[in-house]
DNA sequence: TACTTTTGACCGACCGTTCAGTCATAAATA
DNA sequence: TATTTATGACTGAACGGTCGGTCAAAAGTA
């Protein structure tokens, strides 16, 4: 119908809508979800509250949303999607990857590990994350075996306990929190 | 004088008070401290709405009180209150109950897990949390100096890490997670 | 004009909290 | 024993406020 402005719109439109999930994110990862109203990510993103619902359905598409384009930009940005197997080098190449990206999308694992912790929320999103993490749990499983470990599956949900647990104490305490030293040790112990 | 002993009153507030703390305690567990209303828990516990004020201030009363007897309760159960120093054997026994409280009190966890994640509720817990795990930091970090560890303060801090991405696992996937055999993996590793 | 974007007043539902009043109970009285 | 009385656990309607969500109309753009 319009002849060539369409690109515009849609250039205009997808830029508000990162807006929106960029201060909705910052917002969730603050106060945690619920605790977060519409209202003050309307505010904050200096648009209406009404706009709110012409970009998202609703809070919940609006946090769907969010995590969806977190997991996949996870996904993409540590992609293990070798020839399969794991040499050393890689292992330790795949350790900073991941917690670079802790250190850089901080808020993402902080709403990440709010919403996990309610059963009612997390499960639109665990079936998801667990398609990320399968793939990663197969390399160490197999990189394990590979190093001839007694038991590789509980050596690789051991490694990926302590992901999360450091992962959880770094972002909500990343000013006192001795990352480096942790991960260098994370190496000597695990890899 | 009294239309009913104070004896009688004292177990009637006693034990309606440990009633309600019970059913928050399990209701904020599963759809978390927001999410969870005073009507449904007064609900739960088969009282009206009103005598919820009768025995806590308040939502956030209620919330300070169960985490206090929590703390408390993991303060006294696992006590490492001994001569100061960790022998073999009692670093194996304090990570057996360590793991033990996380399997009896899972409700409390999943709801400390869950607090922590909120910076405007946690400010509350913190410095009681941080009373509990600092001795037992201290221990490690005495322990691992002892056994002549290159830097035996992110050694401990490792461990707390574990412990937590551990019990964040375990807490939330009690069914599938394979407990027994980390630990066994833990100690062997760790101790 | 024809179309989309944007606004903010508005809605019903539910929130945490309050409070005037009810009611079961047991001690005191007769 | 029968009756009165004092007590505090307990109720439920109501309050001010905020929530997520709606919508008619204004503003902007071609």
């Amino acid at each position: 119908m319009s002849p060539r402005t369409q690109q515009q719109l849609d250039k205009i439109r997808k830029e508000r809508k990162q807006a929106i999930m960029d201060t909705a994110l910052e917002t969730f990862a603050e106060h945690g979800y619920e605790s977060t109203s519409i209202s003050m990510i309307a505010r904050k993103t200096d648009i209406s509250k009404g706009l709110m619902y012409n970009y998202f359905e609703g809070k919940e598409d609006l946090l769907t949303s969010i995590m969806t384009e977190g997991i996949e930009e996870m996904f993409s940005m540590a992609d293990p999607n070798r020839d399969g197997v794991l040499t050393k080098e890689e292992f330790e190449y795949l350790i900073d990857g991941m917690f670079e990206l802790m250190r850089v999308k901080s808020n993402f694992y902080k709403l990440y590990f709010s919403l996990m912790m309610q059963p009612s929320v997390s499960k639109l999103f665990m079936a998801k994350m667990n398609q990320v993490i399968e793939p990663f749990l197969k390399l160490f499983v197999d990189y394990y075996t590979k190093k001839g470990a007694k038991n590789p599956m509980v050596e690789a949900v051991l490694v990926g306990a302590l992901f999360d647990g450091i992962g959880f104490n770094y972002v909500f305490n990343p000013d006192v929190y001795p990352l480096d030293e942790v991960i260098k040790l994370v190496k000597e112990r695990f890899v």
